[in-house]
DNA sequence: TCTGGGGTCCTAGGACCC
DNA sequence: TCTGGGGTCCTAGGACCC
């Protein structure tokens, strides 16, 4: 075998990332809030034990999660990007290549004599230099190696490692796994290829893969390659810039004013253009969004896309753009649970196409974002924003369950005490 | 009172071109 | 009696992922 994919997924991320610098917490339960203290989206192996649900409303377990002593967090995203670059940091010797391929996945290109102990190794590494958990999976194609890694989670005596080289080890597998575990098959796919009588992944590995193409798409066909060992799908070393970029959020409670409203925009808008600006890119047209519930007139959503005269990477001017167009969305008397601003076609500055007849974005306004974001980046986020985004404003997302930044805030780096 | 947020890729179909 | 063929680009919507 010339190389092996591996996937290294983080066992229960968010919640190992809470765990990390609370070892007193090591044998408790432990549970992650998604945005707005809204669903339990991470359980520590503890949790799981005591059969908390994920994906829940945390308020319909609220006094059983209390009962059980579970300790409660809101999300972290500070804390759970650093730690994210430090497991992908420490990864980076022991392969050939690596894909990021989410915050708490890679995939790597392997080679090795004895795969097993090189799996092995690896999640000895991640636990002794950063203290998190990890399984790996390996195998000749990404699908497989999603699929080991699976396994590699769910049977204990593989001790969190599984290699499958051979079509022997695979297909004993894959006999046990239902389509909808398959990577890229979701819920809709599986029931259709219920009805053609496919049920598990061998089944799928079996079937007539241009047939199904046909009946479905390409990518299926890729995926029944992948399946028998085939690769179709390689690294992506170099992920592409975003083609878009959308920030929408929901509010810590129903707002009604179009003001309040209106700061959330900017202040959306300011991140979302921060992030377009770390790619270098630019954008045109601005999509805005905003959804209300209401008990009398029921759920109700609405959105527009404007264009900016130019290309343009300007916090104030998208802003601004972005007000209007919620000003336009904005009927009086509802309440209002949701808004966000996206940017769409985002494209390089460097292949920017200079218009002779319009007007583009000056030199004066570029230097200004990027002095904002020198700021920002050294004195913290919100150092300097637009004044149009409020002051800690009290629509702003629900946190209660909040941990120190441990990683990224000098204010909150731990103390030790001896 | 209360249910997250941010992405990508593929396909079908329409418009348009030569 | 009989009405071409092939291609590109764009958009909306569906499906999937973490």
């Amino acid at each position: 075998m010339n190389h092996l994919f591996a996937l290294v997924d983080c066992n229960t991320f968010y919640a190992s990332c809470e765990k990390i610098f609370r070892p007193d917490l090591d044998d408790q339960p432990v549970l992650v809030l998604s945005n707005n203290d809204g669903c339990i989206i991470s359980r520590d192996r503890v949790a799981k034990t005591l059969n908390i649900p994920e994906l829940v409303p945390f308020f319909q377990v609220k006094a059983r999660v209390e009962q059980l002593g579970c300790h409660v967090f809101s999300s972290n995203y500070e804390l759970y990007g650093d730690i994210s670059a430090r497991v992908m940091a420490a990864l980076a010797p022991y392969a050939a290549a690596l894909e990021v391929y989410s915050i708490d996945e890679a995939f790597l290109q392997v080679r090795a004599k004895d795969y097993q102990a090189h799996g092995t190794a690896i999640k000895d590494m991640l636990w002794r230099d950063v203290r998190m958990p990890v399984c790996v999976g390996m195998a000749p194609t990404k699908t497989l190696a999603k699929l080991a890694n699976r396994a590699a989670k769910k049977i204990p005596r593989l001790n969190g490692v599984c290699v499958l080289d051979t079509p022997q080890k695979w297909e004993w597998l894959l006999a046990r796994i239902p389509t909808k575990e398959i990577w890229g098959i979701g819920s809709r796919l599986s029931e259709r290829l219920k009805m053609l009588n496919i049920h598990n992944a061998l089944q799928l590995a079996r079937a007539e893969k241009k047939w199904l193409r046909k009946k479905f798409s390409v990518v299926l066909e890729r995926t029944i390659s992948e399946l028998n060992g085939h690769p179709c799908l390689d690294l992506d070393l170099e992920p592409a810039p975003r083609k878009e970029i959308v920030c929408t959020r929901s509010f810590s409670y129903k707002i009604t004013r179009l003001d309040e409203l209106q700061q959330a925009i900017a202040s959306y808008a300011s991140r979302a253009c921060e992030k377009l600006r770390m790619q270098q890119g630019l954008t045109q047209n601005i999509w805005v969004y905003l959804e209300s519930f209401d008990r009398q007139v029921g759920y109700f959503n609405r959105q527009v896309v404007k264009a900016l005269p130019h290309l343009s990477n300007d916090t104030r001017q998208i802003s601004q753009v972005g007000q209007q167009a919620i000003a336009e969305l904005y009927q009086p008397g509802l309440r209002y649970k949701k808004c966000g601003i996206g940017l769409l076609d985002v494209r390089t500055q460097t292949y920017e196409q200079v218009d002779l007849f319009n007007p583009q974005q000056t030199e004066r306004s570029r230097a200004l974002m990027t002095v904002m974001d020198n700021i920002n980046h050294r004195y913290g986020k919100q150092t300097v924003q637009l004044a149009g985004a409020g002051i800690e404003p009290k629509w702003s997302m629900r946190r209660e369950y909040m941990s120190p930044r441990y990683t990224t805030r000098w204010s909150d780096i731990p103390v030790v005490k001896c």
